[in-house]
DNA sequence: TGTATTGGATACACCGATGTATCGAAAGGG
DNA sequence: CCCTTTCGATACATCGGTGTATCCAATACA
């Protein structure tokens, strides 16, 4: 049973049905919730039969694990990319515009991300995975933000960049919520670029905010 | 069945074992997580049958509702009370501190919360409930900062009470968050004031932050 | 205190999901 | 082109949870 073997012979119809397997529990588990979806449901949704699965992965958790992992890590890819887009020195409003933008793409993931929070929430291990990928993100942003400094200068409320970095990551966290709630990705997306421009700048900038 | 009759004959036995069960049920799910828990999980925690849990509930879902209901009305007067402490004219800053120590209490609750959050962003008709609900409390906020002008003005960036009121929901949210994953609670208050005074107050009153 | 009524325990039948063991078929290597 | 290895499907045994039906005990009311 090579879960993970010694690159053996055959790969490639292995690395296709992992592949799919993946994508149809992302579909699934934003459907119905990690905690609600069987092993059975996910073979079902890929075309696929418990077999391949057991071939493939050996609990719903480490699907969950791997599912997560792959998802996060490109989100966080293009999060630097549009970081980086600015020469050296940054323009903050700008990449506010384009990291918003990137975040708050879909809904299915952020659904996805709060199970995962969840789950992470009741097992230290996890919680201190996921603690160190927000760590890197947050210092990403705090690098920037650092080379920002003369563009616009950051208010002294919140502390070094860091702790604006913080903020950043905790606007984003509220937003979603109200998001999951409200459905509503545009004025989501315009009300954390109003947040995060409260939070950077020292003033100006008023947004008008619309329903709910 | 009189799962919620006309006001029968026996009333007190029943009155006991479903705060008993409601009761053992936010143990359970706070451990454990709504989707992982069963009713025979609860019951046993419980010290009662599943006969018992029968006879006051129809489902998991019904005891999850009753049991998040309860405990959100439960919160929302405490910090009703905390916003009410000070007289008709509000002290921005202590009314934080008070509200905060409010919002940050129970970690155990936060989990529950978060795993209804979870399950409303699914099921837009609980997502209304709990969006009204929340509306309810962001009103209530926007009417006591409305008072408080004149004490402290608020920052124009984010329009008008209201939308004070919602970055205060938000910067809520987003630290429940890191505490979730943290487990620390102290911090999590520090932070927690430090982001409302960054977003209430125009300036000043720059704290230190710690760890992580 | 007796008694009608309700609450909760026990027993049972059922179902769906799990994990494993086995087998046929695809795919790569020689 | 065959043959070995691996992948994935099928079949099976099992288990835990569910919901219901029935029965005993506790409780409120006269």
């Amino acid at each position: 049973m090579p879960v993970e073997g010694s690159t053996g012979r055959v790969t490639r119809r292995r690395a296709h049905t992992r592949a799919n397997l993946l994508e149809a529990a992302f579909s699934v588990f934003a459907a119905k919730g990690f905690g609600h979806v069987s092993i059975e449901e996910v073979c079902e949704a890929a075309g696929y039969s418990r077999g391949a699965f057991y071939s493939n992965f050996s609990s719903l958790d480490e699907l969950f694990f791997a599912l997560y992992r792959e998802r996060a890590e490109l989100i966080a890819e293009q999060v630097s990319g549009a970081l980086a887009l600015d020469g050296p020195d940054l323009d903050v409003p700008a990449a506010v515009d384009r990291v918003t933008d990137v975040l708050l793409l879909d809904r299915d993931w952020l659904l996805v991300k709060t199970d995962f929070l969840v789950h992470a929430a009741r097992d230290p291990e996890v919680a201190q995975g996921l603690l160190e990928h927000r760590a890197r993100l947050r210092h990403a942003i705090a690098d920037r933000l650092g080379r920002a400094r003369g563009h616009t200068a950051l208010p002294a409320v919140l502390g070094d960049t860091d702790g604006a970095a913080r903020a950043v990551v905790a606007a984003y966290d509220g937003v979603t919520t109200q998001l999951l709630l409200d459905r509503d990705v545009e004025s989501a997306r315009a009300w954390l670029k109003q947040l995060l421009t409260a939070l950077l700048t020292d003033g100006s900038g008023t947004l008008a905010h619309t329903k709910n």
